[in-house]
DNA sequence: TAGATTGTTAATCGATTAACAATC
DNA sequence: TAGATTGTTAATCGATTAACAATC
């Protein structure tokens, strides 16, 4: 569904309208702002409620509500962190991850080095942990910041562990069972579409 | 077009089967690993050119080679990361950009303590030296890891020092002229499509 | 009421899949 | 040659846009 993708942005538009004080705004003067038509708009706001009223407009307030509600804002989540390299404590000092209640419980290496290390009141554990901690804090989700090399296995220990969603930053297309929810965050895809765009600009 | 937001994903898998020392694979069996249909492997593959023998499938080496020549993978890019936080350090250090080439030349930030820091062998400097080091480092892209509410300042600055491209790591939508090429990784819109899956999952 | 804007159906557009002739 | 698989056209599907009646 091309449209949850599109869900997040209509919330920050929203967020920032708030913010300035809008009360209420048609879909005609947010298709300017957001830069989607005003009739995927109304199409995207209908799929899940009519929340606008007719010749006058939507409640920034209401919508804004609405969409976090939609999003799942008002859940929270207990997470871990696999991987506590660059990418493994950028992603622990994460702001958006405790806003939106995505609370790291903690991180996990595989260096012997780094156990006992906190990044901000995360403290890095030797990943053998990994499964019974995950039992035993009712974790949720899974944050996998490793290598490519180490994700399938690291993905395959979450899902025994009974994990619920599984949040990939490694370079791979992981194999999960069904009812395990995946996202991925394919840095280097992006680096590569980047670089398409760059030669193929003009 | 979605295409090629397949084509490091093709990449990637022809990558592996070349490790693998497969020789030759027919779209059939790329499709059975890749999860693609056979038909629309075909229909990307054609429209770059004609890659494959009828009766008989592709050259994994030969396509290999074509695929990264289309992304642009022969090219080497000059670029700059500004914010040298958590997120601009993890990035400093991934070592894919230095693989595809898109080499960092120095990092940008405001706080004064880091200036003359390096991570690596890149050097944190001062994001007052931006515009001059870009235009006499003849810089190609400008990677930016500042927070969102400083994004638009440095995307206006590199702009008017001639850049070409943006890799965007900030959670906002840039607004730059139409010849420069921007690629974004809204992180935080990736976390929210993660909630609103686990909320609606089953 | 008149003007404005939504909610919603219909039309269009683009991307994916199916089918099959070409050909190795 | 027969079997296999591509290259490519046609059909389908889904998503976006346009249009307009409903209604505030």
């Amino acid at each position: 569904m091309a449209l949850i993708r599109r869900l997040p942005k209509y919330h920050r538009y929203l967020a920032e309208l708030l913010e300035k004080g809008v009360a209420i705004i048609s879909s005609k003067e947010l298709s300017k702002v957001m830069g989607f038509t005003a009739s995927q708009i109304r199409q995207d706001f209908n799929t899940f409620g009519e929340f606008g009223q007719q010749g006058y407009g939507y409640n920034v307030e209401v919508l804004y509500r609405e969409i976090g509600r939609i999003i799942g804002l008002d859940q929270t989540y207990r997470t871990v962190i696999v991987g506590a390299g660059h990418l493994g404590q950028a992603i622990a000092n994460y702001t958006s991850l405790k806003e939106s209640k995505f609370i790291p419980q903690a991180m996990f290496d595989i260096n012997p080095r780094m156990f006992g290390i906190k990044i901000g009141d995360i403290e890095i554990k030797d990943v053998d942990e990994l499964e019974n901690f995950v039992r035993n804090h009712q974790i949720d989700i899974g944050i996998i910041c490793t290598p490519g090399s180490n994700a399938q296995e690291v993905a395959d220990r979450l899902v025994k562990a009974n994990i619920k969603g599984i949040w990939n930053f490694a370079p791979i297309d992981l194999k999960i069972p069904e009812q395990v929810v995946l996202e991925n965050v394919h840095v280097s895809e992006s680096l590569f579409a980047l670089s398409f765009l760059m030669k193929n600009n003009k």
